[in-house]
DNA sequence: TGCGATGTTGACTGACCAGTCAATCTATTC
DNA sequence: GAATAGATTGACTGGTCAGTCAACATCGCA
């Protein structure tokens, strides 16, 4: 080592305090939901003083927030690379109900807090973010209109009533998963993956689906 | 006089300030959401006095308890009598949603709140009422097994899956209608009840489905 | 008419908690 | 090694609001 200094320039002793506050916030809203709990929990899980919170973010909502935004984004850009791939819209489909699924199956507190506290929360921060979440569903809205267009799908069905219905199959399920009524198993992961693609699809398609005859 | 009194024994002048409580707070929860408004905003909605709401509930939280009780345990008796007819699957279905829809049709802020505050609160109401809410979910799992016994829909697909998906496709389309995502208007409310019987239909169903032709 | 029960009122209180701030600590730079 | 800037601390404050309560009104009945 050239400089003798052990230490890069950037990275600090400590871990990232901002980090560390966010991943402690996802683990305390899962657990109490936003309203129920105190910026005092989010700092005592994150092992700081309670002032630590102000000095990284001007408020209790921001970090939800910003929780909401790091992760949506992720998902909006992968939209729009599946939209983008020369691939049938089923496998588009397929792809938008695995990354979701994916996403619930790696961070299962953070998808939580995403669903019950943003997109479903219509009086707080789903009405703070209506135009993000708008924007997913008019992608795949989007998607739906193409197929139909060409003929890939039933044209009756407005394709905006169909993106509603398939992302809220989706959402349902991972709600199953998160009220505890449905098994959370990798196997039940993929299978579900498989199911909202065919339920949905199986209904839109113009053509006869591949139906597997039972063996 | 012991006998010429014209006014009924029970109906009291005035109306029932308890049913005016409940239809005020159904307002005032669907406008600025439970957690955002103040027990003096129902009072004040209902013309009444703060304290006469402790009078006929025992807390803010059971204003919301008995709104929702009131309208689930119709919804489950609903279910019931539908799942009780000799009818086929779909039509089942067809009623499940169709009551729903018109639920939400003649009464969308009561609606709003039960699916907003309740059904999709997994960190407070929802916890509370997750047993009244997984009955209808049950029901529902229970119409679609049977099918799949008697062969009319896939066996591959968990019931309990495609009952949550079927469910979900609903709620969401009312979320759409209740963020103003959607249009709302009759004609929508009549699509709606199609689409997602077809939607889920379409994708169960063993034989091919009675498909539309474009005329 | 009088009496108990039930309905109705709204000022008050006690707890709670988001956000502030002045003090202290640590790192970096010249 | 002094100076500056940023990080970190936690006690404190100010406002909010669910729930209480004592007083007053009205009803049903004998």
């Amino acid at each position: 080592m050239s400089a003798g200094g052990s230490r890069t320039p950037r990275a600090k002793a400590g871990p990232d305090k901002r980090r560390l506050i966010l991943d402690a916030a996802v683990r305390v809203f899962a657990r109490q939901g936003f309203h129920a709990c105190r910026v005092a929990d989010i700092a005592d899980e994150a092992g700081v003083a309670y002032g630590l919170v102000y000095h990284y973010f001007d408020s209790k909502d921001e970090v939800l927030d910003t929780l909401f935004l790091e992760r949506w984004n992720v998902m909006l850009e992968r939209i729009r690379e599946v939209d983008a791939e020369q691939i049938p819209v089923r496998e588009k489909l397929q792809a938008i109900a695995s990354f979701i699924i994916d996403s619930y199956h790696h961070d299962p507190d953070l998808m939580k807090v995403i669903i019950v506290e943003v997109t479903r929360a219509a009086n707080s921060f789903g009405e703070t973010h209506i135009g993000k979440i708008r924007e997913a569903y008019d992608l795949i809205g989007g998607m739906i209109a193409k197929a139909q267009a060409e003929g890939v799908f039933k044209p009756e069905i407005e394709a905006r009533f169909a993106a509603m219905a398939f992302y809220g199959a989706i959402e349902q399920l991972l709600t199953g998963w998160i009220f505890g009524l449905l098994p959370q198993d990798e196997e039940q992961f993929e299978r579900a993956k498989w199911l909202v693609v065919e339920a949905v699809c199986g209904g839109l398609e113009t053509g006869a689906p591949a139906r597997a005859s039972i063996s």
